[in-house]
DNA sequence: TGACGGATTTGGATCGTTCCACTAAACCGG
DNA sequence: CCGGTTTAGTGGAACGATCCAAATCCGTCA
């Protein structure tokens, strides 16, 4: 196999300097727009291709920014990573996106692998575990890291977290409920233990205590299939109750398919919201109700935040949340 | 901000040259144990980070995978990048995923910045639209690629193609909803004058034409919204029609929302086949019948594929397909 | 003891860019 | 015609690793 061709070869090609190649490349005004021309005519001529690991051994910025997600297969994520892979691009910089599937050492592996080679900036969704097998090297590389979604390291000063207002969110499909009539509410799903079920959690258990009704959470998985058995759960141990604020719309639909099997009528019979307002929500019947998180802006801003830390040197706060809302559909009944 | 430290500094402070650090990088059998362990302890203590760019420069081989996929927010695609990722992250590779969102623009500068950055192999999903721009500069790098899922240049040479055996999907989900007793079925779905769309037809298309009945087929959009769409024109053109293939799973899920809100009942009243067996068919009620495609062992193949190319130069056939197989659930009836 | 040879270790060249200090030529006003 | 300024282009020294040929250890054996 033939060697890739170097800025030297272009410069023999165009008859001109390996310095005045490398101008060209970098766009700048310095060289006349005839030598300009014949430069780029040379390079296409001879197949060249830009060498970024020779450039990044002068000048350390790369362009490139690290985005790390902790599962991939989750529609709530890769709508994130979607847009802000989007945002970076618009401003010029390429995105690398690692999957870590909810393992520290993967996660820890992926992480070191970025550094390495040479990213910018990180934005990472963290996995719950070992955090300081990720950000020791992380701190070490002294590059912006933004955590998204989830705080892992305490850090905030060098970590800084952004994330939405889960407990207000937990509050608005509360409040909605109880105005639909419902009185036993439950709260089904989220892992235990973890801050985002603490807070999305916080919101229905302050409603309830306000209105002197007594809770009811069924704590699991974030999936699917647990809201499919909690449904049946619900069913068969608890009756009454006549509405439910679940952790995530994964676990909303799993419900819906659980209460459709068990044929319990919702809207009608039973009252349901999600939470993360993912695509599928308008897409089911009956459609449904769910905490809007603007992934998409949210993602967006993340990107631009990370942007001007790092361009500007505009440090973010150490805690930032994005409002939601609360959009009512014919899950949580038509009353 | 301090200097990042160099294998020199570790050197300087483990006692050692920097020819001795290096082959402690790269794990070399050559250094002695007790200053292997020094150097180690010498790269903790000055918080040394490995900086592959440099190492780029001397030898090629980066030990990093490209991974284009072409939407990132349909399951699909995100279970193949989850499995290829592992299968690659197996064998000592890492993985840069990145997102076209099925812009040719994109999908050209995605390419562009994963071969600048010295990617050693690539696996790509491709949009359709402008080949050029995305293969030529490939073609140039000399790298191994593979395309899978689509053919988008027709090179299979340069550029071998690895799917499935689409056209035997096709045929058995029509056999199985014939078995069933339907005789009007339809073909939803799948986007006009894609190779992909008329592999799925041309199964149902020829199983039809051999029972003697006359094909219907309603082309548009694979989402679900053109499944919604198509159920309400299904109820209310074709009241005969009696079970359909879909195109894809996410308009059989459409169309089971159609169904759901015109009271038209899946199973017993109409028979449904999906096609590609995401998670989702087995958690919504009913369950949603699919030709399954094993994308999880699709991608480890097509992983394993792309090293053996890369590690032995075992270059792959022009075209591989992978079998596929019916799994058989409530919507398609159970009679 | 000293030559031998396998196991370790080392210095220097090298990879393809960018950056910097510098030159050559063109231009300009007095 | 001269010194000074601007414009366009140049050569060489980095950058931080790898690779290779050569040097150095050190235990063995004649």
């Amino acid at each position: 196999m033939i060697r890739r061709p170097t800025i030297i070869d272009v410069a023999k090609a165009a008859g001109v300097s390996k310095s005045t190649v490398s101008l060209v490349l970098q766009a700048s005004p310095l060289v006349r727009e005839d030598t300009r021309v014949a430069v780029r005519k040379a390079m296409a001529e001879i197949g060249y291709v830009y060498n970024r690991a020779a450039a990044n051994l002068r000048s350390t910025n790369v362009g490139l920014i690290g985005l790390v997600i902790n599962d991939l297969r989750n529609p709530f994520f890769t709508e994130l990573a979607t847009s802000v892979q989007m945002a970076l691009l618009a401003r010029g910089y390429a995105t690398v996106i690692g999957n870590t599937d909810e393992d520290p050492a993967i996660q820890a592996q992926v992480v070191g692998s970025m550094v390495e080679h040479g990213v910018s900036a990180l934005i990472i969704s963290p996995t719950y575990g070992d955090a300081e097998a990720t950000f020791a090297p992380l701190a070490r590389a002294g590059i912006p890291v933004l955590q998204v979604l989830r705080r892992v390291s305490a850090d905030g000063q060098a970590f800084p977290f952004a994330s939405f207002d889960y407990a207000h969110g937990g509050r608005l499909a509360t409040q909605h409920l109880l105005a639909q009539g419902a009185h036993r509410i439950a709260f089904v799903g989220g892992p235990e233990g973890r801050p985002i079920t603490a807070e999305r959690m916080s919101g229905y258990l302050a409603v309830m205590a306000e209105a002197g009704l007594p809770p009811l959470v069924l704590q699991g998985q974030s999936s699917r299939s647990f809201g499919h058995e909690a449904a049946l759960v619900l069913v068969r141990n608890y009756p009454e109750v006549a509405a439910a604020v679940c952790f995530n719309d994964l676990v909303a639909l799993g419900m819906m398919a659980g209460f459709a099997g068990a044929g319990r009528k919702l809207g009608d019979d039973f009252g349901l919201v999600g939470f993360d307002d993912i695509e599928d929500c308008a897409m089911v019947f009956p459609q449904l109700s769910s905490v809007r998180c603007n992934i998409i802006g949210f993602g967006t801003r993340a990107a631009e935040t990370l942007l001007d830390w790092l361009e500007k040197g505009m440090r973010p706060p150490p805690e930032t949340r994005a409002d939601v809302d609360l959009v009512v559909r014919a899950s949580s009944g038509t009353r």
